[in-house]
DNA sequence: ATGCTTGTATTAAGCACTTAATACAGCGAT
DNA sequence: ATCGCTGTATTAAGTGCTTAATACAAGCAT
């Protein structure tokens, strides 16, 4: 088994975002272990190579700490997860609105569709 | 000369999603005749193969008419368009909510981001 | 010391995307 | 008929992503 990926985006970007984002989400604690490399490419059903580079990426932002022999572990440094997690945040919305306006909804329409659709979220 | 394109993504893809845009935007009304290949790929700093695969793909979902030896015409389907422009609203509003719950901000912080940026919405 | 784990590096192969350089078929104007 | 436009097809080369199969160095428990 493994997850699901989108084949117009290079798979170790979309493994980084996601890992990312339970780490944001506070899903991983700051100062937690991750798994191994191998574990993480078997339970996402990629080449530990893949991983290891997706890793690579998050490490490079500050997210992650290699203990070389030992594994990796989440950043303490509360304060940056929470500025990184404001600052995607900024960005998520960013891409948002200029989506929205690509195709002719201004702010206000913006704002309606992300009302409405947050309340009826139930399908999926 | 050219447009700017994000490295981790097939450039006839976004190709692809800024003309979508341009005409569901309105910029490009129903019917109306698009340039040839050749000066669409000079226009976007890309080779005309490039720009012909993103054309094939904009053609697949019914927004363009291929005449043979006159160029590519916009649909004359307005109800198309505005089914294919409130389609492509509804699946950016949920990827946004989905992307912003990943970080751990539920639908109301969602809101509220795009609320107060569409305000603010002065810089780039 | 031995065996297990950890991260890391290397090599080869396959695939998709992109570019470049052509070539061809068909329509319209001259 | 010829010239210039249109879309379309082909071939070759280069690049990046992904996988597979290894291999190595270092820490830890027995």
């Amino acid at each position: 088994m493994g997850e699901q990926f989108d084949a117009s985006r290079p798979i170790y970007a979309q493994i980084a975002e996601r890992l990312t984002g339970r780490i944001l989400s506070g899903e991983y604690p700051p100062g937690a272990h991750l798994e191994s490399v191998r574990e993480l490419a078997a339970a996402a059903g990629v080449n530990p190579n893949t991983m290891q580079r997706a890793l690579a990426h998050m490490e490079a932002e500050g997210l992650l700490r290699t203990e070389r022999t030992a594994g990796r572990y989440i950043t303490d440094d509360a304060a940056l997860l929470e500025r990184l997690r404001r600052r995607q945040a900024h960005k998520i919305a960013k891409e948002y609105l200029d989506r929205m306006r690509d195709i002719g909804y201004g702010p206000d329409r913006a704002a309606e569709f992300v009302a409405r659709w947050g309340q009826e979220e139930e399908e999926v």
